[in-house]
DNA sequence: TATGAATGAGATTTCATTCAT
DNA sequence: GATGAATGAAATCTCATTCAT
C-alpha cells in the first residue's frame, strides 16, 4: 500500500502553519510553511488540497485542542464558583502555554477564509464545554443572560485576560484573579 | 502655498480602504481600493507613499473617530454609574453606526502591518478618554484594578457586546444593558 | 515466462487516455487517466514509460483499429464505385461508432508529441488500405492524381463528413451520400 | 492620460502566441509568449486578462485576417467557376503565406479553450464570404447541398490542400488545381 | 508488480510600486 | 498632480515522474 500519509508530516505542516499565520495572518505563504515543515512545496498539497483547507484544518485543530483542554477531568470541587474558576484557569493556562496557537487563532477568526461551516462545526464541538459552564452559572446568574455570558463573554474575556497576562507576566496571578472576579461578580443575578 | 493634495481624495481612499480591509483584511489590493475611491492606481501612492502607510493611517483615522466620539460633551449626569453608562452607550452606538470601520479595525489590530508606533500614538491619543472613565470608576472599583479595567477590559467588552448586538439586533437593549451590568458589577470593589 | 503485465489494465489505460485526450487534448494529466482506468498513478508508468509513450501508443492503437475496420472483408461487389462506397461507409460508420477515439485522434494529430516515427509507422500500416482504394480508383481517376486523392483527400474528407453527420444526425444519409458523391465525381478523370 | 496601451505590443503578443501555439498547442506558456514578445510576464495580462482571452483573441484575429483576405476585391470575372477558382487560390495563397497562423488555427480549433461564443462570432463574421461562394455555386451545385459544400467542405478541403502543397511545394500548382477540380466537379449537380 | 506519497520545476495570475505621458 | 501601463517577484497549485513500501 505504498507509503502511507505521515501523521508526523501533517502535524509538522499544521505547526508550521500556526507559526506563520500567527505572525503574518492568512497571507502566510504555502511555500514558507512547507519549507518550515521540512517538506517540499508540492507535498503540502497532498496533505491539504488547498491553502484554504489548510487554514480551516488549522482553525479546527486549535479549537479542538482548546476544547479538549477545557473538558479534561476536574477535581471534584464543592462550589460552582470554584469549579468555574478551575475552568477559567484552564483557559488562561492554555493560552499562556499555546501563545502561537492563540495568535494564529485570532488571525483565523477574523479571516473570511475560515468558512461558516468550520465555525459551526467548532460551535457544535464545544457544546459540552458550554454545558459545563452552564452548570456552574445555574443558580448564580440570571437565567435569561446565561447564554449571553457563555457564548459571548466568557471566552473573549479569557482571551483578553491572557493578552494582559502576556503583556505583564509578573502580574499574572492578579490579572487572572481580576478577570475572573469581573466575570463572576458581573454575572451574578 | 497650501498643500495641493485634495482632502476629498484622501478621504475617499481611506473610506474605500476601510470597506475592502473590512472584508478582505490587509490583503485588500491597492488597485481595488484606488478604483473604489475613484482615483487611479498611481494616485493612491501620491497620498500614501506605501500600502503600509495607508493601513496605518486608516487605523489611526478610525481610532481617532472613535476617541472623538467618546469625548464629545456629555449631559451633566449625577452619578458615576450614569456617566459611565453614557460612555458605554456611545461605544455601542459608534460600533453599530460604523460597522465597516469596526470590521476594518479588527483586521488592522491583528495585523503586524500596523506598527507599534501607530499603536502607541493611538494609546496616547486616548488618554483623555481613559481619564474620563477613570473618574467614573474612582470610588467604585478597587484602585489597583482600575488600569486593568480600562486598558484591557472596557473597550474589548464593548466590542464583544457590539458583536452580540449585531448578531441579534432585536435584543439590542437587553444585550447593551447586560454588557454594562457585567462591567459595572464586576468591577465593583 | 510470458509478460506478466495485464493486457486488461493496458487497455483500460488506453481507453481512459482516449476519453481524456478527446476532451482535454494532450494536456490530460496522467493522474486523471490512471484514476479513470482504475489503476494507481505509478502503475501507468509500468505500462507506458512516459506520457509521450502513452500518447503515441494511443495514436497507433486508434489508427490500427481504423485500418483494420477498413480491411475487414467486403462483399464481393461488382463495380469499383460500389466497392469504394462500401469503404466510405466503413469510414463513416467507424467514426460514428468511435466518437471519442476520433476526437482523441484529432487532438493527437495536431500534437507534436506524436512523433514522426509514429506517423510513419501508421502510414506503413495503412498500405493495404491504400491499395484497396487504389484499385477502386484505377480506371476512374487520373493516374497522376490517385496518390493525392488517397493520401490527402479521402480520409480527411471522411473526417469532415463525420463531423457533419455528428452535427446533424437526422441528415446522416444525405450527408454521407453527398460526401461520397463529391469525392467520386470530383476524382473522375 | 498616462501611457496608452500599445497596439504594437498587443500585436507582438499575438504574433508570439501564434508562433508558440502553432508548435506547442494551447500548452504554450504565457511566460514564453511574453518573453518572445519582448514584454514582461505581467504585461501580457494587461493586454489579455487571462490566457484563455489571449487564445480566443488569437483565434479571432487569424480568422478575421483570413476572412478579409477572401473578401478583398476580385477582378470582374466572367464565369462562376473562374470566380470560385480565384477564391480558392486566395485560400491557398493565404495558407502558404501564413503557415504559422494556420498551424496555430488548427490547434485552436481542436481546443475547448476556444469558446463556442468565439466560434459563433467567427461564423457570423464569415457570412459575406459564404455569400460570395454561394453565388459561385448557384446554378452549378444542387441547391440542397450548397450549404453542405460551403460550411463543411470548402474550407477544410482548402486546408487539406494547403497541407499537401506545404508537404510538396514543388507540386504546388498541380495540387492546387487538383483540389479545386475535385471540389468543382464533385459539387456539380 | 502495484501503490501512492514525495518531489520540484513550471504554469497562471496578482500585486505594490515606478515612471513615461 | 494625475494617470495607468509596465514590471518582475511572489503566490497558489499542477504534474510527470520516482521510489519506498
Amino acid at each position: 500500500m505504498a507509503r502511507p500519509l505521515s501523521e508526523e508530516k501533517r502535524q509538522a505542516l499544521l505547526d508550521a502553519a500556526a507559526e506563520f499565520v500567527a505572525n503574518l495572518g492568512t497571507a502566510a505563504s504555502t511555500a514558507k510553511i512547507a519549507k518550515a515543515a521540512g517538506v517540499s512545496e508540492g507535498t503540502l498539497f497532498t496533505y491539504f488540497p488547498t491553502k484554504d483547507d489548510l487554514l480551516n484544518q488549522l482553525f479546527l485543530e486549535i479549537e479542538t485542542d482548546l476544547t479538549e483542554t477545557m473538558l479534561a477531568p476536574y477535581p471534584a470541587d464543592d462550589s460552582a464558583k470554584e469549579r468555574l474558576f478551575a475552568v477559567w484557569n484552564r483557559l488562561i493556562d492554555w493560552g499562556l502555554a499555546h501563545a502561537t496557537a492563540r495568535k494564529a487563532l485570532r488571525q483565523l477568526k477574523v479571516s473570511d477564509r475560515v468558512t461558516v461551516e468550520s465555525r459551526n462545526r467548532c460551535h457544535f464541538m464545544q457544546r459540552d464545554a458550554r454545558t459545563l459552564v452552564e452548570e456552574c452559572l445555574a443558580g448564580h446568574a440570571a437565567p435569561g443572560r446565561i447564554a449571553f455570558y457563555i457564548d459571548t463573554i466568557l471566552f473573549d474575556l479569557a482571551d483578553i485576560s491572557i493578552n494582559a497576562v502576556t503583556a505583564k507576566p509578573q502580574e499574572s496571578d492578579a490579572i487572572r484573579q481580576a478577570g475572573f472576579d469581573l466575570f463572576w461578580k458581573g454575572s451574578a443575578a
